[in-house]
DNA sequence: AGCATTACCCGCACGC
DNA sequence: TGCGTGCGGGTAATGC
């Protein structure tokens, strides 16, 4: 269940531990169970467990919806896309879609656990090149205005595939964006290139008080993998199709873009042409 | 040529 | 039972 604020609560939460689960900080590795050699992008299947085992796990952080453990040697990065999850446990049988099993030398075992099995682990020495072509972290305070406007600018494509694009910016995915775009009051099909410098303003801000809202509430929690946060419960436009506009009654309506499912008020997020 | 859009693909679970 | 859908993204084809 990734998008970035979901994978900011499983770095967070697997940093912290809490009264009753460690923190994943200075684990060190005993071996590794690979159920799912698919999952594993780098190195290959054969050479992963052997390579992994022994190292300790320093620092957790996070690249868009990539998150990385920062290994004493290497780091080991995880893509959850559409239904990767990583837990905590003390022991017990691997479940039905576990794909990934670290054991450590306390006991405790790191679970990459992934119905869809799109998600992938890689093993490197150097993370830069997964992560070099990826835009910029939409809350990094270090992203202006003034540059992400002229980035909109650069391009003539439709905002909500933009937005969606990792080479654009890094971390947002179908849920945040329509609700980033329903707060800035934009139109998902609108064009990047015709938004004034006042629209980029209201979308950057609008990208980030979506995305830290999501945080706070610990991510999302819908379909049937649970992750334990709440935003669900915050949505003012996604999985609400035909329900009313919180702000205007008006109906929120679906469209398909690019092979996703879009959701927005017609009235609140009007198409304007220039 | 280069950029943007569309189609398709990849396992699996779920709702209608 | 069958079919459409989906917190993602890579690749290939097509369009402009």
């Amino acid at each position: 269940m990734p998008e970035l604020p979901e994978v900011e609560t499983i770095r967070r939460v697997l940093a912290a531990g809490s009264a009753t689960v460690p923190s994943l900080t200075g684990q060190t590795i005993q071996n590794a169970e690979v159920f799912w050699q698919g999952s594993i992008a780098n190195p290959t299947a054969g050479s992963f467990s052997a390579s992994v085992a022994g190292r300790e796990v320093r620092a957790l952080d996070r690249r868009g919806k990539f998150l990385i453990l920062n290994l004493d040697q290497g780091s080991l990065i995880f893509h959850l896309r559409m239904s990767g999850d990583l837990r905590m446990s003390l022991g017990g049988a691997p479940a039905a879609h576990d794909r990934l099993r670290l054991h450590f030398r306390s006991g405790w075992d790191l679970t990459f656990t992934d119905p869809r099995k799109f998600g992938r682990v890689w093993l490197v020495s150097d993370p830069t090149p997964i992560l070099a072509g990826l835009g910029p972290e939409p809350l990094d305070e270090s992203l202006s205005t003034e540059a992400f406007g002229e980035r909109l600018r650069q391009h003539s494509r439709q905002l909500k595939p933009l937005l969606m694009d990792q080479h654009f910016l890094a971390g947002l995915g179908n849920i945040y964006t329509d609700e980033a775009l329903f707060l800035a009051r934009l139109h998902p099909l609108r064009l990047s290139s015709t938004l004034s410098q006042a629209e980029a303003e209201r979308l950057l801000a609008a990208i980030r008080q979506t995305l830290r809202d999501g945080i706070s509430h610990n991510g999302s929690s819908i379909d049937w993998v649970y992750r334990g946060g709440n935003f669900q419960n915050h949505f003012n436009v996604y999985q609400r199709t035909g329900q009313v506009c919180p702000v205007c009654g008006h109906t929120i309506e679906k469209i398909r873009v690019g092979q996703r499912g879009t959701h927005f008020c017609p009235v609140c997020q009007p198409y304007m042409k220039d």
